[in-house]
DNA sequence: TTGTATGCGTTATCAC
DNA sequence: GTGATAACGCATACAA
């Protein structure tokens, strides 16, 4: 049967203490007498106490929960976000609780408010795109509330964000690009109204330009990172009278859809036309030829996101955290690029 | 600012009633006049209240705290399982609190009921492969915590379980693979001590030995479920003198690895040999060619695993959900898989 | 139908 | 250094 659980009144009769002594030790004040203090560790041990974290929410207006808000199609990142965050905040009595909404719901904000409230969730992880709305991260510091972004721009206080610096990674993609003789490039953007999209974007052709190549922007088709519009774009640029020797695509779902359509058309990948993405998604390693692609440090970056959240929770900064909140994407090079084929 | 949120004590003032009725209100009890109970429910609008889940849990005992404990690989299908889940728990007033844990390790049901005391989750999800330990099933059962298992096979009371019939779902893929009119099949498991790999191999062996085909035990190789795995059993498979015309693997990961595999030897797909997975994961429709396989109506199995946890939970039973636990996947055919062609 | 009183397991404000 | 005792916000016997 279960026993039920011991409570903080158990150890202090069983230590002949007041509980209050007791709540000293837990919480690691000082002002307790050494041989006091080693006496209700040993009964704290022995009955395998641990405090109750409702109780202790209650009355501390705790509650040791921490939130994960998102609207995002990429289970893996996801994935990758909610293990790095654990790996932190787990070990330090936090547990995560996830939430997942709609960006472009016109209650998102009234509706993670809501989530917040009814829990007391102690602070947020927000995760793009939701990260890059304005509305909610002024509800959010309105509201008193801790949160940390994660994002692809520094739209915040150092404090309480997390950027990936994609328009460096970008540019690092533009001039790989570049280097393998490509001239004639093709650009499917994410939806423009996003922050990162247009990072990306101007990651590229802000080095494209500066490398004296440029981007056509008869070449630049917008899409809706999905792998339908993938599909879409690939179609409108590989149409072209002088269709691109190499097409980037703003994530790898899309990435995938370009290649599906080359195939489609009978073009040779990546001998006929190179194609890049970014995420490193599952996909990336897996499709045939694999994916070249911008890997972003999701994990890390979640955990950092993880320790600054706790920090804002516990008031308690430390500056060397505090101060770090930029992380640098990386170029993964695969399959699908190489150096376009001379053609007539 | 942060207006400090309204406590039961602030609507009952409001209402000029005791908190008591209020209380009734908001547990839905019957016993409450038509005008009184109009008027609190109007305070409870204007006021923007909902009750405070800490305080509830310490008065009830309970946190309206659902854990979602796993240890898959598989992002897409935990994404999946999540937001089944919380459809059906937020709308009833639980959040999810996520544990990936690890199946393998020798403190696993330590690890869990750890989780759940300290945070006194109402009840858990499990999810495979871990829902196939009988240990924790049993610890679980031994503490009285409330727990549905997401699995294969129907390894416990049906109040407990959820359960996709893999076993007939790959009795359709054998009926199908033979229809197409193979006879030399190869067949990569999943890890044998998995129910989910036994059920799934049984499943598509017997239907062969009913088709008067059988499976040749020489062609079946065990495998991990992993992508390299995947490519180790399909140069086993495909190094063969009597090489199969057709490769079952237990995932649509070591799916991918056979045709990776298949590429490099230059075996065209599905002309020479056709690839069959399982799961339905983001890959199967984005590779080329894209992966015939079984799908598994994730989301729905969830939310029923939702429903009955809270059924479990609430102690209150509804026959119609109680006695539904099992779900039948089903067979998606792609590119992947075709009639073999003659040869010699 | 409605209200009173008590308790849930902590933290925190005081005194001693 | 230590200990009564009052919150914290709600649920629930028990009355009325």
């Amino acid at each position: 049967m279960s026993e039920k659980k011991p409570t903080i009144n158990d150890v202090a009769r069983e230590a002949g203490v007041s509980k209050r002594t007791v709540s000293r030790v837990i919480n690691g004040s000082t002002n307790v007498g050494p041989k006091t203090l080693e006496l209700i560790q040993q009964v704290i041990d022995r009955l395998d106490y641990s405090p109750d974290k409702q109780a202790r929410g209650l009355a501390s207006s705790r509650s040791y929960l921490l939130g994960l808000i998102y609207d995002n199609p990429d289970a893996l990142y996801i994935d990758q976000v909610q293990r790095g965050v654990l790996n932190i905040c787990s070990s330090k009595g936090y547990e995560l609780v996830v939430h997942p909404c709609k960006y472009n719901s016109t209650d998102l904000v009234k509706n993670c408010l809501s989530f917040i409230r009814r829990s007391n969730i102690d602070g947020v992880i927000v995760l793009p795109p939701v990260s890059e709305s304005k509305d909610l991260a002024a509800a959010l510091r309105e509201a008193g509330h801790c949160y940390v972004r994660m994002a692809s721009v520094d739209l915040d206080d150092h404090t309480n964000i997390v950027v990936s610096d994609e328009r460096a990674a970008m540019s690092e993609m533009a001039r790989y690009i570049v280097s393998l003789g490509h001239k004639n490039i093709g650009f499917i953007t994410g939806p423009l109204n996003y922050y990162s999209s247009i990072e990306r974007l101007e990651g590229f052709r802000n080095t494209l330009v500066q490398l004296g190549i440029g981007l056509d922007e008869a070449k630049v088709v917008e899409g809706q990172n999905s792998y339908q519009s993938g599909q879409d774009g690939a179609q409108q640029l590989l149409q072209l009278a002088d269709r691109p020797s190499a097409i980037f695509a703003n994530n790898d779902e899309m990435a995938a859809g370009v290649l599906r359509v080359a195939h489609q058309l009978g073009i040779k990948v990546p001998e006929q036309l190179s194609i890049a993405g970014f995420d490193d998604n599952i996909l990336a390693s897996r499709i045939i030829p694999s994916l070249t692609t911008i890997q972003r440090p999701v994990g890390a970056m979640a955990s950092l996101a993880a320790h600054k959240i706790i920090q804002s929770v516990e008031k308690n900064i430390v500056e060397s955290v505090d101060k770090e909140f930029l992380v640098k994407p990386h170029l993964i090079i695969r399959e699908s690029t190489s150096a376009p084929t001379a053609v007539d």
